[in-house]
DNA sequence: GCATGTGAATGGATTCACAGCT
DNA sequence: AGCTGTGAATCCATTCACATGC
């Protein structure tokens, strides 16, 4: 049913690709495009096509030597592939700014995700509700949740120092997958696949770039 | 003056772990401690110690054979290494949710950054000032503030539709590094460097996942 | 002829393992 | 003895280039 392939036999930077490749087929879809080549996209878009080639080659053929991919096609088999033919549950945990930001991301709420609730700790922050509706909640009540509402995704949006302990929480509760933006080393429970967004680290490579420029180094 | 090593020598995955090293070393000092090994830093946040020592040897030998690194002097080398001894300024372009609570994010306030300003072209907003004190202004008056305020980073937090034009107005504004945090595949300009997080990639990439442990093949 | 799909080649990054210093 | 710094070895990802099929 599916797939051949195992998921764990794809790199993660394939499947981020994969995500790229959807958008870029959407967009031309919605411009009316019905076949498009690897060296289209590539064009396009500024990718490689020996490694979109590569990247689909994972999953099937679905091209057709001589002519390309047919747009459509190619698109749904992505988002079988990645899995958002379906809606996953999500709550985000801690109701801050980048909480309640995450909350009303459109990203977020579309296209195979749900974001069911907020959820926070503190008094002042409780019945609240985000532009886009999603109630904030007691902390306490997080397992309840995401049992109830079987949620299969749980976002950290708290301070690193309670990052561990709401990890934990919503490992405990059984969520298979944690995306974190506290910037904290997490330390991983087996079973939950944790992926993390550290904001400030891009801000200092940034500034690490900075140096190179006011030194003269230019990187054309 | 600096460093020896240009920094075109150091790949960016060294650099986000630079990023990685100097918050354990903030913590650690925090707590007092005088002095780490690489193997102490390795198993407490769950780094790889021979990996340590080559990302810090590209910027000199900052430890003591038999003894382990000054953490107090080695936090001091990564904030330098890393640029973050200056304070740089920032804009923010597009000031939606994400705008804002980025321009309320205390990463993004401190310790090196500073965000000067949030523009829009959305009349609604003009004169809107987020929690922490940054004022909405008028997008055309983009190139000035940069201009006035010697911004070297923009941060884009628009649609994937104005992404593209957002840069080019940073580019052509004369800012060095820009954070996109737009679903888009931009075009670089030379002479700018570019980050992009992506928010829904990630959640894809964890779907992509979830798929599998729905299938049975949980990675432990 | 043209574009896919893929083995082979290249290029990086990570890890190993040890020489060399304290 | 202990830990750094680093060449050598390994692993992984990207790119090349062509055989294969439309």
């Amino acid at each position: 049913m599916g797939s051949r392939t195992a998921v764990r036999d794809v790199s993660e930077l394939t499947t981020g690709r994969l995500s790229v490749y959807l958008r870029c087929l959407t967009y031309l879809e919605s411009i009316g495009q019905k076949t498009v080549s690897s060296h289209e996209l590539a064009e396009r878009f500024h990718l490689n096509s020996a490694q979109i080639r590569k990247d689909l080659a994972c999953f099937g053929e679905f091209g057709t030597r001589g002519v390309g991919y047919d747009v459509t096609l190619l698109k749904q088999q992505l988002v079988r592939e990645l899995g958002i033919d379906r809606t996953r549950n999500a709550v985000i945990v801690g109701a801050g700014n980048l909480g309640m930001a995450l909350a009303d991301y459109h990203g977020f709420n579309s296209n195979g995700f749900h974001i069911v609730a907020l959820l926070d700790n503190d008094p002042e922050k409780l019945g609240r509700i985000s532009r886009s509706g999603v109630r904030v909640l007691p902390a306490d009540k997080l397992a309840d949740v995401i049992r109830e509402q079987q949620v299969a995704i749980g976002i950290i949006a708290v301070t690193p120092e309670s990052a561990q302990t709401v990890h934990d929480a919503l490992a405990d509760a059984g969520v298979a997958a944690v995306l974190n933006f506290a910037p904290a080393q997490l330390r991983l429970r087996s079973g939950v696949k944790v992926k993390s967004v550290d904001l400030r680290i891009n801000l200092e490579s940034l500034s690490f770039y900075l140096k190179g420029v006011k030194e003269g180094f230019t990187t054309e």
